[in-house]
DNA sequence: TTGTACGCGTTATCAC
DNA sequence: GTGATAACGCGTACAA
């Protein structure tokens, strides 16, 4: 294993000061031209290669950014984390990247690493079961910025990147309703999740402008698992009056609840319309095909990283925005079209 | 913004030396139990946070893992990052991801940025295009670990972790010949990744072992997209005499080559009969199922990390592995059960 | 345009 | 069990 090289190996291979050196390969203006061509040479032909910590010690920052995530594992996240490597790899800063598995116990942990890896920021989706978001103090009392996305949190110091869950889950469900459906089951997940929240929210809303009732017993919380899906639709189809529609909070849990009631011999949408949320790859390849809210992960990881890094090579002004809401549409195919309907 | 405090701050405050301070904080065995109660008081009290560099810079390494993957959001690349998250977060390392989004230009990027980032080591698998490794000599060179994983490459200096391709291929080949398929197509991805030539070679010798014919125009080379198995669909029902069996290296475009079939009113598995490759959630929400081959990409995550985390902590002797094989099994489903053979 | 000298916060080394 | 000191490699105020 060779000797790292320094700025000084440097300096006295061309016979200039280290300060002339660390200016140059940091391509100052105030270097003479050929005197920076020489150094770069020469430190090529060494071997160098800069040592960062050596440079975020000095200078107080380390580009790199924080992301806390639920799990790394879903269609969703992954997405969402595509978009933000990529706008925060151009960049110039790295995503240091670990996943809460659901637990707050894990989040407040991967905070507190992060934190003493002094990211320059944060990234954080809440995971299940954060009722607070005390463990990100020291980082507003520090004026780190934290940036939340999808399952958010309100804090004045922070930005929240989101969609506008309420409106989208009433499009889904009154789209359901002009359909014909009278008595509709809505499937979601963690009430304590602001997402499943709002989603209620919306569902709700829609039937009362539709004037249909909205009663507790059409609303099943589950963890939107795949047996979550099954378990939903055994629990539907003992239901009386048989309900006519299903609005599930996940494209995954519905399709799976989808799978389950074809078992059961119903028939989808003409005997239960469902509709999703997500438009997950899945959506596509069910049968039949799942309408659902376009959910675009892959453009909200971006927006979240753009925003964080134009905060922090300021070219955004102070964190004015609190909150980014992004389009998401319904997008109709045949798991909800009731056939009377069809031309 | 306060003033970050330091272990001289905490000597001051105790009135031991910053050395006493900085071994308390290590827990090391050598200080009196009182005084690192006492000072571990303090540092909480005042709200002191280690500082990573100043450490990373003194010892020399950084507790920090490289990952470079080829795209982020797909099931099995997601599956593996969380299966190395988990491991590395429990081995006190994080990890810095970025994707080279297959081409190897970014890739040689990232392997630049990790190197100077001074990541202890390296986990990789290779994209598309890239026909050399030469960009990960400096890490050899330095003796940083660097373990390929899924895309891998031959080195004598770093560990790969595999499943065995050529016998997954061959078992999947062998099934399809044991249902009754005498005319087998094989859809695979580029032949320039070791992951789809060994594939080949497995598809090749099931059939040479089962004295049919291999042909090169039975082997449709893809980019594995969603709209290549729409364009291996098309180029299979113009083939005469028609294919009976199908095996694709990846179960997405296995899916999307089977709903192109089935819109031209192919029978799966009765006409053509398909096998994936995978076990993809999407396999088990396609009609009908998808026979595919099940590839443990957590448990791939998982082995990767801990074999680097037990190299970098010196649990595991020098670097005498080169080839981790991991187990991976057929798993059989609808879409390749020929009827005449079912009960 | 270039150089000197110091400090960022920690830990290894040696001494007591 | 504790402490003084130097060093890790870089960036920058100040000086020339």
């Amino acid at each position: 294993m060779d000797k790292e090289i320094t700025i000084y190996d440097i300096a006295k291979g061309v016979g200039f000061s280290p300060t002339t050196v660390s200016r140059a390969l940091n391509d100052h203006p105030a270097v003479n031209k050929k005197t920076k061509q020489r150094i770069y040479d020469i430190a090529a032909q060494m071997g160098y290669r800069s040592n960062l910590f050596a440079s975020n010690l000095r200078r107080q920052h380390t580009n790199t950014i924080g992301v806390i995530v639920p799990i790394l594992n879903s269609n969703f996240q992954s997405s969402v984390m595509a978009g933000m490597e990529k706008v925060a790899n151009e960049a110039g800063y790295n995503l240091i990247i670990s996943q809460s598995l659901g637990t707050m116990e894990k989040e407040i942990a991967n905070a507190k690493t992060m934190y003493n890896s002094r990211v320059d920021g944060l990234l954080v989706s809440l995971s299940h079961d954060s009722e607070s978001i005390e463990h990100f103090e020291p980082f507003f009392k520090k004026g780190i910025p934290v940036i939340f996305y999808d399952r958010v949190a309100e804090h004045k110091q922070s930005t929240s990147i989101v969609i506008d869950n309420v409106q989208a889950a009433y499009k889904a469900t009154t789209h359901l309703i002009e359909q014909g459906c009278r008595n509709i089951v809505h499937i979601t997940g963690n009430l304590k999740i602001n997402v499943y929240t709002d989603r209620l929210k919306g569902f709700k809303y829609a039937l009362v402008d539709n004037d249909l009732p909205y009663k507790k017993a059409s609303v099943i919380a589950t963890d939107l698992t795949e047996e979550a899906g099954i378990k939903a639709a055994e629990q539907i189809l003992k239901m009386d009056p048989r309900p006519d529609g299903i609005f599930v909070a996940n494209d995954f849990c519905a399709v799976n609840c989808m799978k389950a009631l074809k078992q059961a011999g119903i028939a989808i949408p003409d005997d239960i319309a469902v509709v999703g949320f997500n438009n997950d790859p899945i959506t596509r390849v069910v049968e039949p095909n799942l309408t659902t809210i376009d959910y675009p992960g892959y453009e909200m990881g971006e927006v979240a990283a753009r925003n964080l890094t134009n905060y922090l090579d300021a070219l955004s002004d102070v964190n004015i925005t609190n909150t980014v809401t992004l389009r998401s549409d319904l997008i109709v195919r045949e798991s909800s079209l009731k056939k009377k309907l069809k031309k």
